[in-house]
DNA sequence: TAAGAGAGTCTTACGCCGTAAGACTGAGGG
DNA sequence: CCCTCAGTCTTACGGCGTAAGACTCTCTTA
């Protein structure tokens, strides 16, 4: 009976699809996406966790929106790019495009996990191939080679890679005692680890994707790629 | 009162952390990953879900342990693998070398998949990629190169790639009015999966990975890298 | 042989999760 | 004035990981 009504300061907002995604991609962006669960999502939208139901279907959809959400970020981004692209010229395109979808992911460092998870192909992400195999194109690919190419980049193509071992890791703070213990059993990587100690915790993807790799092994696959196109 | 002994058929072989991880696997083989949970476990081994505890910290301790199970299965079969890797030979060997780390993973569909998820950096996994970078030592790679191509590899050296998107998918069964539809929207997709209809449902990793374009995209990056090593 | 000590296992319970079923509410139309 | 119904909320269920602590063997030592 004494059932107050709510203090009518806030005049209720109602929900709706875009609403829940965007809340969920907030608090991804702010916990993590491990800690994205409805209840979660509908307090951060002051409602409760069954209401969001009438708008999302299951917890699945809302990871199948967000990641939607996100390549459209990406879209916005890599549409207004103009740059020339016929001929040679595709290789600088493509690069371009493809180092500005990682800027956008470097801003939802939880979203490359979540991409590899997805079955179902988000509309955005289609769209965005689309138009990097248009550049390709442009560039004198057969649609048999930019086949292959969109294979042959992978995850790279929109941005990240996930990799299973930073070669890199602990270098820096490893003692000279464990790492000569270790040196028996891993010559060539402790001998690697010593040499070569990049110490970059910026620009992470993941937990160990960095810019100058990523950058290496794109323009590896970019640069056989060009050798195999038909020059227009 | 009445608690009878339960029949004495069974002896009751002790749990160990080792059992704990085959019987892992063993579900995630059948059943997938997804349907891995402490209680399954237990029910695969006749025990109770705490009981796993005094074996292993905790279930992400079990998710860690079954994908050191699965490179150490990978490792007892490369290892096998007696090829020379001198000089020019470093390619074959290493190309061989991750095709039998593929074949074992096509055995596990779901690793792949966890792989990516973990944080913590396997001891098998470290010491397949010593043995990897091993290789390319022979081969005349510099440790800043061997660095670069750990990197450029990134998954595809232990024999997996996730892609995002699938072009060839339902190029099969799409309708011809919707195909038309979709082609206003995306040309150069449409154009490509009418041209390359690739069915090869088998020889597949995760949802999206072909066999024949991880080869490609594997020697794109294997030749890139043998242009930039030191002919020994 | 009896007592004590662990190691290993099980019971119980807690707080999360996703979500099914269905009750409520409030605005708009007859 | 009441009905409709889109939108929201309440309640509840089964399953999850795992904390706390009770139990039960087996082995050691007196």
């Amino acid at each position: 009976m004494a059932t107050q009504r709510e203090s009518r300061t806030e005049p209720r907002i109602p929900l709706s699809r875009e609403r829940v995604l965007r809340a969920a991609v907030k608090i991804a962006d702010e916990h993590g996406v491990g800690s994205l669960t409805m209840r979660r999502i509908a307090e951060e939208l002051g409602a409760e966790a069954m209401s969001l139901y009438y708008h999302v279907g299951n917890k699945e959809e809302v990871l199948d929106g967000i990641v939607d959400v996100i390549a459209g970020e990406i879209n916005d981004v890599v549409d207004r790019i103009d740059l020339p692209s016929k001929g040679a010229d595709w290789k600088k395109a493509v690069r371009h495009r493809i180092l500005s979808a990682r800027e956008v992911l470097l801003r939802h460092p939880w979203a490359p996990g979540l991409f590899e998870t997805r079955v179902t192909t988000s509309p955005e992400v289609v769209r965005y191939f689309n138009a990097l195999l248009g550049l390709m194109r442009d560039g004198g690919f057969s649609y048999d080679l930019g086949h292959h190419a969109l294979h042959a980049l992978g995850s790279r193509a929109i941005g990240f890679t996930q990799e299973l071992f930073d070669p890199g890791e602990g270098a820096g703070d490893a003692s000279p005692d464990l790492l000569e213990s270790m040196a028996e059993q891993l010559p060539h990587l402790v001998g690697m680890m010593l040499e070569v100690a990049h110490d970059d915790p910026d620009s992470t993807l993941g937990w160990c994707d960095d810019q100058t790799e990523f950058e290496f092994g794109l323009d590896i696959i970019l640069d056989g790629l060009d050798r195999m196109r038909d020059p227009a």
